[in-house]
Formats: C-alpha cells, sequence, structure tokens
RNA sequence: GUGGUAGUAGCUCAGCUGGUUAGAGCGUCGGAUUGUGGCUCCGAAGGUCGGGGGUUCAAAUCCCCUCUAUCACCCCA
C-alpha cells in the first residue's frame, strides 16, 4: 500500500472548497474583462535563464529547478510576470501596444508554508504593456478596487506609492546605490516599528541625519490630500521626486472622480514592494479585519522588465490577486458559504426501468439553461431528498410509473416544501414556468 | 533554510504523574410499513494513537530522528 498524502505546502481541494475557487477566479476574469484585458497563457515550465535573469537571490532559492530528461535546465514559474516579460519580447510585435493581458494560473515558491502561503498557488494577474500614460496607472488602481469590492470585501484599504520618491529622496542624500537596502527596512516599518527600522539601516551604515530624513519622510500619515501637500513641501526641487508625486497627484483625483471613497485608499510612502523591477508607481491591499495576512493584491509599474529579452523599450504596470492568500482569509474570517448547489434542479430517480423517462425530463430542464442532477440510485425517496436537502438543492423533480404515464411531475419547492404537479410532456411551458418561478427566488450569495 | 509550538476516528477533542480489549460529540452508512428531506430513536462501520527507532515487564503517555501543520525570522500573493 502506498500511503496517499501530499507535498508540504501542496493541497487538495475539496468540492466545498474548489467551489468558491472558482467563483473568485470568475469575478476576476469579469473585471478584467470589463476594463478591456484580455486572457492569455504560458508553461509552468520554463527555461531557468529566463527565469533568473531578473529574479534577485531570494526567488533563485525559492524556485523549483531540475534539469529535464533532455538535460535542459529548467525551471517552475515563481511568478506570472517574469513569464510575461518573455512572452511580450516575444509576441510583442504581434500583438501591438498598449497591450493588456490578464493571466490566471498557477506559481510555485518552495519556501516554508504558513497561514495563507503555500508552495504552489494560484495568482490572478493583469498588466498593461507598452505605455507610461498616468492612464494605465489609474486604471490598474480601478481594476484593484473594484475588483476587491466585487468579491464582496467591506474593508479593505489601497496602499500606494511611488518609488520615484524615495529614489529622489535617496539620490538627494547620496544613498542611490543603498536603494534596495533602504526599501526592505522601510516596508517593515507597520509591523516593527521605527525603533527597529533605525536600528537596521544604521547597521546597514546609513548615517545617524540620513535616517533621521528617511524615517521622517515615511512617517507622513493621513488622508490622501494632506500626504500629498507635506511631500510636496519636503521633496521641492527634487527633480526626480516631484515627477513621481504630480503622477501620484493626477491619480489621486482620478480615483475619487471614479467614485473610489477615500477610506478605501492610502498614499503611503513607507511601502516598498520587494522586488527590485519596480520604478513607478506600487501597490498593495491589506484587508481591515485580517492585516496580519499580508498583502493580497499587489503590484506595480516596472519600466524595463523586458529588457533582458529584447532591445526593444517595453514599459509595464499590472497587479496581482493573490487567490490563495485572499481565500484562506475570507476562510478565516468566516466568509465562506459551505453550501453551494453544484446544480438547481434535483430529479429523484424512483423507477430504475422508466430511466430514459428521467432522462428526457433532464434534457427539457437542462435545454431551458437550468442545472440539474439525476439521482443514480432507486433508493428509498427519503433518502434521496435528504441528499438533495444537503446538497443545498432548492428545486427537486418527482415522478414515480404513475405520474411519468400521465405526463406529470411534481415539482417540490425544497425550502418552503411545497410541490405542484405539472404536465411536463404536454405542456412544457407550464412546467419551465412553474420552475422558473421557484429559482427566481433569492440565491444565497458565495461570500456572506 | 533557522528557531518555538503541536499531531489521538472524516471533523472537533477527552484520555491524571506509562498499566490490560483507546473514548465522546458531530459526520458517514443501515434500520424504524422501497412514494416525500432538515427533528427523534436504534444499530453499524471507521483508529498502524502522523511515521520510524529507543528506554521499560508494560508506551497514545518518556527520549531521539523524520513527516506534516502552525508561529517567528527571511521573503512575499
Amino acid at each position: 500500500m502506498i500511503e496517499p498524502r501530499t507535498l508540504k505546502g501542496f493541497r487538495d481541494f475539496l468540492p466545498a472548497a474548489m467551489i468558491p475557487r472558482e467563483r473568485l477566479m470568475e469575478t476576476a476574469r469579469r473585471v478584467y474583462r470589463r476594463y478591456g484585458f484580455v486572457p492569455i497563457d504560458t508553461p509552468a515550465l520554463e527555461y531557468l535563464e529566463v527565469l533568473t535573469g531578473k529574479g534577485s537571490d531570494e526567488t533563485d532559492r525559492q524556485m523549483y529547478h531540475f534539469t529535464d530528461n533532455g538535460g535542459r535546465a529548467v525551471g517552475m514559474r515563481f511568478d506570472l510576470t517574469v513569464p510575461l516579460a518573455r512572452f511580450s519580447a516575444q509576441h510583442i510585435n504581434e500583438l501591438g501596444t498598449p497591450f493588456k493581458r490578464y493571466h490566471i494560473g498557477a506559481v510555485w515558491r518552495g519556501e516554508t508554508p504558513q497561514a495563507g502561503r503555500f508552495r504552489e498557488f494560484v495568482q490572478c494577474d493583469f498588466d498593461t504593456i507598452g505605455t507610461t500614460g498616468v492612464v494605465s496607472d489609474i486604471e490598474t488602481a480601478l481594476v484593484i478596487h473594484e475588483l476587491l469590492q466585487e468579491i464582496g470585501i467591506e474593508r479593505f484599504k489601497l496602499r500606494i506609492n511611488n518609488r520615484q520618491l524615495l529614489t529622489g529622496l535617496l539620490e538627494a542624500l547620496g544613498l542611490g546605490n543603498q536603494a534596495t537596502i533602504v526599501l526592505r527596512a522601510l516596508d517593515k516599518i507597520d509591523k516593527l516599528g521605527a525603533k527597529a527600522v533605525e536600528k537596521e539601516l544604521s547597521e546597514a551604515g546609513i548615517l545617524e541625519p540620513q535616517i533621521a530624513q528617511i524615517l521622517q519622510f515615511a512617517s507622513i500619515r493621513g488622508n490622501p490630500d494632506a500626504v500629498l501637500e507635506q511631500l510636496a513641501s519636503q521633496l521641492r526641487g527634487n527633480q526626480r521626486a516631484e515627477e513621481g508625486l504630480d503622477r501620484l497627484n493626477v491619480v489621486q483625483k482620478a480615483l475619487v472622480a471614479a467614485g473610489v471613497p477615500q477610506e478605501r485608499f492610502a498614499i503611503d510612502v513607507s511601502i516598498a514592494r520587494g522586488l527590485d523591477y519596480y520604478t513607478g508607481i506600487i501597490f498593495e491591499t491589506m484587508l481591515g479585519d485580517l492585516p496580519e495576512i499580508g498583502s493580497v493584491c499587489s503590484g506595480g509599474r516596472y519600466d524595463n522588465l523586458a529588457e533582458l529579452f529584447t532591445k526593444q523599450h517595453l514599459p509595464g504596470i499590472g497587479a496581482s490577486l493573490g487567490l490563495d492568500r485572499l481565500l484562506a482569509a475570507l476562510e478565516k474570517l468566516g466568509k465562506i458559504s459551505a453550501q453551494a448547489a453544484p446544480a438547481s434542479v434535483f430529479i429523484a430517480l424512483f423507477a430504475a426501468e422508466r430511466t430514459s423517462d428521467y432522462f428526457e425530463l433532464a434534457a427539457l430542464v437542462r435545454r431551458n439553461g437550468f442545472s440539474c442532477e439525476v439521482y443514480p440510485d432507486a433508493k428509498k425517496l427519503g433518502a434521496q431528498l435528504k441528499y438533495a436537502d444537503q446538497r443545498g438543492f432548492p428545486v427537486a423533480l418527482i415522478a414515480g410509473s404513475r405520474e411519468l404515464d400521465a405526463g406529470m411531475v411534481q415539482v417540490k419547492d425544497l425550502r418552503n416544501k411545497t410541490s405542484t404537479e405539472v404536465q411536463w410532456r404536454s405542456n412544457p411551458d407550464e412546467f419551465i414556468g412553474a420552475l422558473r418561478t421557484m429559482l427566481t427566488m433569492e440565491r444565497g450569495d458565495l461570500f456572506a
């Protein structure tokens, strides 16, 4: 006997978990398409050099890689952005710019699993390639907001920053080449506090007055308007920073104009996003009820991503919804309703010798756009109804030989326990009408 | 990868300082007049006590290793 088991950080999904997963992906697709993004897919496995080209030591360490049977060095993708860079370089001439795509797929990282962190997980990415316009900055923010809203999350905050602000400041302080160290340290300010960041920076050899300025800069808080104002006064005269600030101003105004509530977003200069490739605006999204799980949707602008693969200048911007992390959060918050009917109409099997009649009935139901399921065994009616009830079917159709002979069926509303007899063979319209009235009643939402 | 905590039935857990055939609730399956569900009652199945090794007359219980989960570091969705 082989022990049935799965690898650390890899999971099976039972129907109760898979139904909300699929629903979430459908929501993401719907929102992405609403903004004109089109779907693509890329291989799970790539040449190792394609994946390691742009990553840091950390991503290299976490990547699953091996030599395939043909002796090639290959790796499993650890995000969807690097494959997009390769994809764009390879196909952009057939696609034209701007190119807006979404990509939902699994990625793999060999890191230690934790709550909401797995070794195999699904990301729902959307990116815009080939424009540096601030319009795509705005659109990215709007999509993130709409996505979270449509999923049904009431409390979340989209935190926005622009790398140019900090880069500009660091250049002015003469720390231009230590950006990564400072960014990484600053990213922890929320979690560990200013003291810890100060210590980390001074251990990295950054001088006292420099640290003071960095921390003062990162401690600016308040509503977007106020933050932008303070930043403007502090960064005046710094060309690079002012450019980033101008863009943030445009984004801020557009978000308000598009109806994004003030409490849903913040300008927060302490967020850094570890990935080195971001060059402009950056986003992360925290859940109001579960901030400790981390960002569920992050991204930003990367103006040089494809440079390793092509001489063509391909700027890009996008973000990634962490499907599995979000689901883990929703589950923790008790927002995933366990029951979701796989189909809406249940057909009880009574007289096994009349099987074709049941399939004739089922075909009629499905032809009219309702999903239905025929019970596989002619068990006691009570047991069949119990099954239907437990799966959450709203409607059951019951007919024995007597009714079938007469072309009748009992249409039973499983929630009200009411039922009516209908002539389905001679009067299908009346039958479908009866079904429709029962099924149009509120179906419970997937996310409470 | 490093460190802390944990692992008993499908799920949630009980099992005192080692002592004979390891229990409960829920769930599953069967039954209570093969034609009407969520309640009730009766019954059954289901456990190598995560796995391996060791100490002991005796290990779910103590020790070591390992696997898995979880938390922290690191990093990130």
